[in-house]
DNA sequence: ATTGCAGGTGAATCATATC
DNA sequence: TGATATGATTCACCTGCAA
């Protein structure tokens, strides 16, 4: 999943800074599809009526006596309206989106973000493995908050490096719950008073998951309520660039000391396991010209239940069908598709050998002298 | 929190029938503020669009159903704020209703949840233990599903039987959420051709946590979209009565035939969901995730002769050989298989301290806090 | 009776390079 | 832009039959 990124674009970001404003406003001086990521955690407390941003007074005052019991409502939308749509504007056709948010407010950004035309890949739960527990036992323990990833749009080929998603998860295909613990002990930030310093200060395990599953090293993070830098903290140390907005002048200071501390990790930390994907692809009919399978050789199912020949074209013949591997095992087994170089095998010493193993010394060749 | 109950309406309610029709149309019949519950479960909107197979080629059963098509997401939307109106003027002052859904339609649900003025309670996860996994390795296995508890108001003072659903998880406080199999075998309804009954038939287990912990015996509860009837089926089982409304005869049909044949509550069903399982796996990543070991960290083996380099994804590289703590383990020791967990150790003040006990320390945690 | 293996399946927005 | 060819990809259960 290599991408090619517009350097001219690239060269005017403010790179692995934290820029001091709204960010609609700040959003809005950033240059369009020059983004890779976005990571938003938007403010969500709706039921304290004042503290919400508004990001256009005059729109926001027109509504509001309308609005009735439902003001707030009609205010936290048209804010997520808003930016959304300059986040929309900054991704690159190729881009992505997380937003975390609890039910108070994810509903709302979930229909919004897909009014937009984000198209959602996966909506993921943080399993909080200990959480404040329900005290006056009126409710249930709220013990997860929902992260909504989605893609630009529909069309996007959104990154996700699948396979090192699977590693973190012991060789097991990642699933949309995640269990991580709440962030406290030496990784909570404190201001001088030893109080903490932001009130939802997110886990940097939350992000290392979602910047290794969804980004490359050398992609460009956006964070548009940056608090005290988590994003940026982990983008930093995976490699990643980062820009960060955020309006409070105390939530920036501790973010870029923290920062500052962070130490980028070396490259060979860095490498992830790939994808299959990306690997080169090679013509079955270059082994037949590398004489490593011969015109005329047999080749036999891996489930032992067919047989077919070699031809000189790098082509095989079985009873009346002939044509590559793949069409070829497709045919014979009935199915709409078949991967020819795990379906066939060739006898070495009498014992079946899976063809792939050949493709995989040209691939192991072609590493070593590249062409 | 009990609640008195108005006779003069619920002798006119058709209890525990199953109406033939559109549910907007059938709910208008009914009389307002009747109603104490309301599970919901309409359709997702899934907008499936070619097919897919499975890795053996076999074709995956699709919900293609008719009743799941909406022509956009306005249609989708009206539909919703429809019978959400409906729903809410059914329901008494203090009755509460549950939706299910998935990131297709969950969030537009929630969001016109809150306009209709319910109030949300809480969002409540379905983990499911055993979900289809994702083929293509394109996205996370969608592994969990989404229901909203919300109160018909915010004044509501709602039915919640905290001591039960405590008991129902081993003393500890019920959290938003849950771990359930989805329903098949002997559960799952099948047809005379032995196909399943209904595409997407819910676990019992599901409902029976949603009933013991938000109604009381004699509560009348309304489900609207009732397909096979779980509702119903449950509702019978626990002594409450219920209401269906469904649009399909064929469903109707196995439903009724289901629910006739439930007699009383099966007390081994209780037991299912509070049995212990099986000492939790931690995936090695999650050590690096959580920052107790960091990428770049240098491990040394047991026996002293090998070392190697802690990646970002939670893999290791020694000299060529990148996998998992356990594949580079053998791989070093020339042997078919290693436990990585013993084989391994990370330093700690100069010592070599066996990466087993930061497993350890993970699983002290989760048996503080179970889920 | 018990074990093991083959086969089936579940609310799924599930590919991409080349011609 | 659309058609064609290549080829990547699965987890936890369940049932039924064979050994």
């Amino acid at each position: 999943m290599t991408k090619t990124t517009t350097k001219v674009a690239q060269k005017s970001l403010p790179l692995n800074t934290i820029l001091a404003g709204d960010c609609i406003e700040e959003m809005r001086k950033l240059p369009e599809a020059s983004i890779d990521l976005i990571f938003a955690d938007p403010p969500y407390n709706l039921q304290l009526k004042g503290t919400l941003h508004r990001p256009d007074n005059s729109l926001v005052d027109a509504v509001d006596d309308e609005w009735d019991s439902f003001s707030s409502f009609g205010a936290y939308d048209l804010f997520t309206e808003l930016w959304l749509k300059e986040a929309r504007r900054l991704l690159k056709p190729n881009g992505a989106i997380w937003v975390i948010g609890s039910y108070h407010n994810i509903f709302r950004v979930g229909a919004k973000l897909q009014d937009a035309g984000f198209w959602i890949l996966n909506d993921v739960v943080w399993r909080k493995s200990n959480p404040m527990p329900n005290f006056r036992g009126m409710r249930l323990t709220n013990a997860h908050e929902t992260m909504i990833w989605a893609g630009k749009s529909e069309e996007s080929k959104y990154t996700f490096n699948y396979e090192a998603l699977k590693a973190l998860n012991e060789g097991v295909q990642m699933r949309s719950d995640w269990v991580l613990p709440i962030c406290n002990g030496n990784e909570r930030l404190k201001d001088a008073k030893g109080d903490k310093a932001h009130p939802t200060q997110k886990p940097e395990s939350l992000l290392h998951r979602v910047l290794i599953g969804s980004t490359n090293p050398g992609d460009v993070v956006l964070d548009p309520f940056f608090g005290t830098g988590t994003t940026g903290a982990v983008a930093k140390m995976l490699g990643r660039d980062f820009i960060g907005i955020e309006r409070e002048k105390d939530y920036r200071t501790v973010a870029e000391a923290r920062i500052a501390n962070i130490r980028r990790l070396d490259s060979d930390a860095l490498k992830v396991t790939t994808s299959k994907r990306a690997e080169p692809r090679v013509p079955f009919g270059q082994l037949v010209e590398r004489g490593m399978l011969r015109p005329g050789e047999p080749l036999f199912s891996m489930n032992g239940r067919h047989k077919a020949k070699v031809r000189a074209d790098g082509t095989l013949i079985a009873n009346d069908t002939k044509g590559s591997i793949h069409q070829v095992g497709a045919a014979l087994e009935g199915a709409p598709s078949c991967n020819g170089w795990t379906y066939w095998c060739f006898k070495q010493d009498g014992k079946p050998v899976p063809i792939d193993i050949l493709r995989q010394q040209i691939r192991a060749e072609m590493q070593a002298r590249p062409s």
